[in-house]
RNA sequence: GGCCCCGUCGUCUAGCUUGGUUUAGGACGCUAGGUUUUCAUCCUAGUAACACGGGUUCGAAUCCCGUCGGGGUCACCA
């Protein structure tokens, strides 16, 4: 039989990392054993599901590159793949259970129920239904129905039972039946509630492995129990540790960043965020740490899954994102990084003149990017600029920060070119020659420009006497890339202006 | 509180199934040093753990029991 899974989020909120580390499990799972991915979007709750965060989950699985086989906008053999949709189906199991006698309506109120909740949980006992109406007669369920009665319909649960099943990842786990009760199945006879439409999908879409958060371990008897009132065959489970904030209890929003948007604006990359997540609770037995999508579905293995839980840590996560941006192709790394100097308005797209405003979707309008200060940027230029950078980001919208001066004008402070105890005189004297140079220089080439410096930076005794007040005057900051780097991609003109504007504060 | 689950460096983990090869390995972080005009990269070193107690055994991180600790869950939410 084909293995086929399904990543089922209710769309409640923006989609969460720790969801997507669920949703990543199945995907391995189900590409390891060239099964089926299925997404479903558990929807049931109308008040509390919003339609962004349907799309915020459907966007970042996709960015994830974790791509369904089937579900929501990509509609296979077994959908609908929402919940909303589904009705019809529920109706006919929820009929199906009360006409086989598996289950039945009940009329206690609310008030009522919270009133024998609250006494037994005095007593220190598990809040469980009384039972009440399980046994009406069949003339009286229908009297009272007649009579406009609310209900709700609960599964009958049999006292003396346990129920068993072997977690993929804990081995056996048991549930004793009297803990559980008879548990409230549906809202009336045509609205399922979570465990219902549950068990009922998993069936209907010929689920076979059900992988989710540990969280769901203890609905899993009842929807055990709701499949064998059904007849349906029976899942295999298994329930991955939760991921754990810094104070190891469940990551949730008060503890920061937790969706996966968040991440992704920050500047994380897909596969770090791939990489990272994997991690906590895999790893493939040997030290490799470093995995791309492609390489953990074919080393992926459920049976290398830890049982605890894994606090986040965002300075791993910061580090596996250091090495993915080293290894990003340069061209791709570029364009990831534009929009982030853009946002802050350090580069300004420009367009051909004929084709502005650019049609939506047209391809290589954009022809190059405007600095604040006027200069022109094109796409080869910024991707040398980038690719000077990448080893000094640790995400994508630090490069604001550290490449800000090749893109604007910058003030220069005269401690700052500055070289231990140099005099002004030496200083300017420094400057000059640099100005010298980079004015002779005939063939701007990076080789040349660096040659020529370097050269006479090797006369000094000391080579920050000269090098530290060029980068200086170039970067205006004391933290940059080298300034062989910054004067060729400044290029001649940009680059001697900057050190005369330097020499001017020295006069 | 009932039920369920978990417990190796601060954190992520390897080792546990099949006890000895472990002075418990790797990674992140942190510290120190090296390379370097700065920062970053890179390199080297250091730091730090088998929750506790009892068994079983010649021998236990590894097997058994107990204690303690942590988490999850107890809805007409999912």
């Amino acid at each position: 039989m084909k293995t086929r899974v399904r990543f089922a989020p209710s769309p409640t909120g923006s989609f969460h990392v720790g969801s997507a580390k669920i949703a990543l499990i199945n995907y391995l799972f189900a590409r390891k054993r060239e099964g089926d991915f299925i997404l479903r979007i558990e929807d049931t709750d109308k008040e509390r599901s919003v339609k962004k965060y349907e799309e915020n989950i459907l966007e970042n699985l996709s960015w994830l590159g974790l791509e369904y086989d089937e579900g929501p906008e990509k509609e296979g053999k077994f959908g609908p793949y929402r919940q909303s949709r589904r009705g019809e189906t529920y109706k006919k199991y929820i009929n199906k259970l009360m006409e086989t006698e598996k289950a039945y309506p009940c009329f206690c109120s609310r008030e009522e129920l919270e009133k024998e909740r609250e006494k037994a949980i005095e007593k220190g006992e598990a809040p469980k239904y009384s039972g009440k109406c399980r046994d009406l007669t069949p003339e009286e369920r229908k009297k009272r129905i007649e009579n406009g009665e609310k209900f709700v319909i609960r599964l009958k649960v049999k006292d003396e039972d346990k129920i068993e099943f072997e977690d993929m990842i804990r081995g056996k786990v048991t549930f004793e039946l009297r803990e559980i009760g008879d548990f409230v199945l549906a809202k009336d006879e045509k609205t399922p509630l979570y465990n219902l439409a549950c068990a009922i999908d998993d069936h209907e879409m010929k689920i076979t492995h059900v992988i989710r958060g540990e969280d769901h371990i203890s609905n899993t008897p009842k929807q055990i129990l709701i499949g064998r009132s059904l007849n349906f065959e029976e899942l295999k489970y298994g329930h991955l540790p939760l991921i754990l904030a810094p104070d190891k209890s469940k990551l949730s929003k008060r503890h920061g960043a937790v969706s996966v948007s968040e991440y992704r604006e920050e500047g994380f990359l897909p596969e770090s965020l791939i990489n990272f997540l994997v991690l906590l609770g895999w790893s493939p037995g040997d030290n490799r740490e470093f995995f791309t999508l492609d390489k953990l579905e074919r080393e992926f293995s459920m049976k290398r899954c830890k049982k605890s839980g894994a606090v986040f840590n965002e300075k791993k996560l910061l580090h596996i994102n250091t090495l993915h941006i080293k290894s990003t192709e340069i061209e791709r790394l570029t364009s990831l990084c534009i929009p982030y100097l853009i946002r802050e308005n350090l580069l300004n797209p420009r367009y051909e003149s004929d084709q502005y405003p650019p049609a939506m979707g047209a391809r290589g309008i954009k022809t190059s990017y405007e600095s604040r200060d006027g200069r022109i940027f094109s796409f080869e230029l910024l991707k040398k600029i980038i690719d000077e950078h990448k080893d000094r980001m640790k995400k994508l919208s630090e490069i604001t920060e550290i490449a800000d001066y090749f893109f604007k004008s910058i003030e220069i402070d005269i401690d700052l070119l500055r070289w231990k105890k140099m005099k002004n005189d030496e200083l300017a004297d420094s400057i000059d020659k640099s100005i010298n140079i980079l004015s002779n220089i005939k063939n701007w080439e990076k080789e040349e420009v660096e040659k020529a410096l370097l050269e006479e930076a090797n006369r000094y005794d000391d080579r920050g006497k000269f090098l530290w007040p060029l980068r200086a005057a170039l970067s205006g900051k004391d933290e940059s890339a080298g300034p062989f780097e910054i004067a060729y991609l400044l290029g001649p003109k940009e680059a001697i202006g900057r050190l005369k504007k330097a020499k001017k504060i020295l006069l």
